[in-house]
DNA sequence: AAAAAAGAAGTAATCGTTTACACTGACTTG
DNA sequence: CAAGTCAGTGTAAACGATTACTTCTTTTTT
């Protein structure tokens, strides 16, 4: 049987009797603010040892109004892009002794604030936010707040805070650009929500390199950003328009719907089709053939926007950051390419 | 320019001088115990709502000693089976209002002692763990401070807690049989490590089906459950068997990685090899052909783990849980079937 | 109708820290 | 050498809630 007697929680007062001095010692020596005695410090911190003592955080957390927490509130945490981004969060705040607190709104602006809500009652330092929506009031309450936010991915334009996204413009357009420079005159573009302004930016990228061919007319379906909706959106224009010989697609589960669609119409990658997609996720290396994609530098950009967020809640009135990461086209087979001259 | 002085935090003093009552007579109201007069319950809830009180969980968690916080500790958050895993836990979490609080332990045992160090510090009500190793020391220090842990997926065999996961020796056996009935003789397998229970028990159903066909010979290889390792048993296995006409990878990455090699060594799927995978993930149905897979129900894994956490959490001397939840075979075209006799 | 029990609300102690303030002794300084 | 600094420590008051106890009123019981 289990002694269900809890064993007397140890706490500072304990440390004290032990080392023979007051709780504010034993504080000060924690917290190392103020100078204490060495010999006091080393009997504080063998007592400490001893005892096996650890802070209760919450009594901290009350008192001196400092939190180590941090929310962390995604549009969906199912998508692998939100995904690895979260890991490498984690992987900062972990080593900076910060605990992550997660959320995930949905795509849905009501539980986005009721999830905000949620992160002020329970007393973080500041939130990362992937927003679901580009207005400012939805966030005017976290802000009077004085709770930092850190835009990810996704910044809403009117909104003054730090923010970590990639060029989106510059990342559809090179993508355009490459798949011109192989030689196709009519690409599709499957873009996401207008809302979004990661969608919204890439969809100005694709028509900038449009720009560059004489007569081009675009061709768009916009989705959802989801599965299902890439296989409508690819199915609808794949329909519509017969002359397309390649295709972006906008984000990385809509390309997975997209492949859908082109192996039902059973359209051959690449001789058929050419397509290019968004994010560069462990299946992109496993399809036949190999997928050419733009690549984000997911992983780091969860671990800059932790540091960040960290930067600027020790550091309140410095200048606001907006943190621009750059991408990279990671040509693979599924535009053909080495069989196509690039100076047609 | 923004009123940096913050407009006085409202405290239950506040309301209980707006109510005229006393800060006891709130605190009653808030968390309904006892009975109080209804006209006053009236007037404490008008002035909370007119004055936007929100009770400070700090201090409530100081005093009370109860918490509305769980762990979430996964080996790897990057997994796309977890990260489903995850979206259920935290649909439930926040529907009971409970916050999660996430950590990655990234298959490393140090790690993980850190991060559950980590999670007794922030004070969690419970905690939800796929656990890295097999041994029970490893959480002795949480099961003394009487926190409540739930496994999941992987269930450490000698611990005696909750525990929710898939009937892993079935799912292995019914895959292998799918095979076996399609006529393949020569079934190759790629595991996982075994220090992880689901590793072991695929294995062992994988085993258990092959006993059935005489003169059968199985033929393992073992990866680490991630990609690059999944890749590089495939390749090891097609490379020492010329004679296996199918494939069952016992994990989502994994099969990933078999793709690569199976692509990459020009071997046709369905024609030359039938595959199948475990764990039915968004890319699926996306591959040429569409991957038959071993499906299980990760979202809803996610939302009874949270569950029985919470029913644990709140009743802890009730017996524990093991719960079981069944797989089911999603048959696409991978290992061809419709063109070959299952009764030859 | 007096005594006992129950019900409703208030008073103040408490949770485990940090920290403002007070105190001590040693060290500068003019 | 008196007075002013200063570094190092202790005392006790916070932080914002809950809750054991007390007090007062009302109802029940005999």
């Amino acid at each position: 049987m289990i002694n269900k007697e809890s064993p007397h929680k140890i706490t500072v007062h304990d440390v004290a009797k032990k080392a023979g001095v007051s709780t504010a010692t034993v504080s000060r020596v924690i917290n190392n603010s103020d100078t204490v005695n060495n010999d006091l410090r080393i009997r504080v911190q063998t007592a400490i040892n001893e005892l096996g003592y650890r802070p209760n955080r919450a009594a901290y957390h009350l008192r001196s109004g400092k939190v180590k927490r941090v929310g962390v509130l995604f549009a969906d945490i199912r998508n692998p892009f939100f995904t690895s981004v979260l890991a490498g969060i984690e992987n900062y705040l972990h080593q900076a002794d910060y605990a992550l607190i997660l959320g995930n709104s949905d795509e849905n602006q009501k539980i986005e604030r009721m999830q905000l809500q949620a992160f002020l009652d329970e007393g973080v330092a500041g939130i990362i936010l992937s927003s679901v929506v580009n207005s400012s009031e939805q966030y005017q309450q976290v802000i009077e707040a004085g709770i930092p936010i850190l835009a990810i991915d996704r910044v809403p334009d009117n909104l003054k805070v730090d923010s970590i996204s990639i060029n989106n413009i510059k990342a559809a357009k090179e993508a355009t650009e490459h798949l011109i420079n192989l030689g196709h005159k009519d690409i599709g573009f499957i873009g996401g929500p207008e809302r979004i302004s990661t969608a919204k930016l890439r969809k100005l990228g694709y028509l900038e390199a449009l720009e560059k061919i004489p007569n081009s007319k675009p061709t768009i379906e916009l989705g959802d950003f989801a599965q299902a909706g890439g296989y409508q959106a690819t199915i609808n224009l794949l329909s519509a328009h017969k002359d397309i010989s390649a295709l972006l697609v906008a984000n990385n589960l809509m390309t997975l719907g997209a492949l859908e669609a082109i192996h039902e119409k059973k359209i051959l990658i690449p001789d058929q089709i050419a397509l290019v997609g968004f994010d560069d996720m462990p299946w992109a290396t496993s399809l036949q053939p190999p997928l050419t994609v733009v690549s984000q530098p997911t992983y780091d950009m969860g671990k800059i926007a932790a540091r960040l967020l960290l930067d600027r809640i020790h550091n309140p009135d410095s200048p606001i950051q907006q943190v621009t990461l750059e991408t990279h086209l990671v040509v693979r087979e599924s535009c053909g390419g080495l069989n196509r001259d690039p100076f047609q």
